[in-house]
This record gives C-alpha cells, structure tokens and sequence, in this order.
DNA sequence: AAAAAAAGTCAAACATGTTTTACTATATAT
DNA sequence: ATATATAGTAAAACATGTTTGACTTTTTTT
C-alpha cells in the first residue's frame, strides 16, 4: 500500500531517524514503509498520522494490491 | 486497540462469518478483532472500514495501549 | 425443549511486521 | 573534495497477525 509519509515528513523537516524515534520504531523502519516495503501495523499506521497531523484515511493510499 | 466492528456489523444484520466472507478472513479472525484480541494489519483494517462504509479512523478507538 | 446458527476458544503452523547490526550509497554542508 | 548526515539495503532473530481444524458455549429459531 502506498502513502504520504515521505511528503508529510519532508514538509516538517524530519529525517527518517526523527520520525522513527517520535513513533517509537527504527529508522528502518519508517525508511521500508516509505518505500512500501511492507505496511505497518494498524498502531503504527495511527501513531504516524498523529506524528504528521493527518488522519490514517488520508496518510495511506487505498490501491492496487500488490503495485 | 477497541473497535466498533461488532456494532456496526450487527446494524447490518452480518453474522461473523459473512463478514469474515466479505473480508477475505476467516471467522477466527473477525472475532479476535472483535474481542479485541489483537488488531487487524492495515490492509484488513482499509477492508473492513470499507464494507462497514466507514473510515479506518472513525473504525478503530485510539485509547490506551494495553487495556 | 430440541435443533440450528452464531459466537468463543485453543494449539500448531505459517505469514507478515519490527529490531538489531552492519555495511553501502546518496545528499548536504564545510 | 572531504566530512557528515541522511537514506537504502540485507540477514537473522523475534513479535504479531492469520489460517486451519476441532471442539465448547451461547443465542436464536422452530
């Protein structure tokens, strides 16, 4: 699935270490998400839109299945 | 993390099992979510929010982490 | 009250998400 | 051009989510 974090972090000046920290995971992490390696998990996927001040709805993409 | 799953699939008179149909999970699975036994990975959250026509946001209950 | 449908539960196997450590590549600053 | 920060990647270990199959309990229907 696709999303908007790199966007939202970018436009708040946050490397991927500074996000990883604020939503308690690695810097791997956040870096494979953004990549769309895989998708995080449903209590991540809330915390980050906290962290980006956007709704779940919006941060991610609803898309093609595996794209 | 609680949810509104059982609420708002008995509003649409679905036993656990059609929902789990719809979902593409099994009947296990819906009522682990439901008992709130552990939380769905985000691509079953988009779903169920989907044919529950609502949002994952308004979906799932962000309240505290282990209670 | 009996039958049928729906919901709860459990263990084992399997799939996916996350961490750790380490190393490489790209961008930004001096 | 060198240094420093940021980003990408990979394998192993571990944690969490999902399935399968089976069996029990509760609710609804007849």
């Amino acid at each position: 699935m696709e999303n908007n974090i790199r966007e939202r972090r970018k436009k708040r000046q946050l490397s991927q270490e500074s996000l990883a920290k604020k939503a308690n995971v690695t810097r791997q992490t956040i870096n494979a998400i953004e990549n769309a390696k895989y998708d995080p998990s449903l209590e991540l996927a809330f915390r980050l839109a906290e962290i980006l001040e956007t709704t779940v709805d919006q941060l991610f993409i609803k898309g093609v299945k595996s794209e």
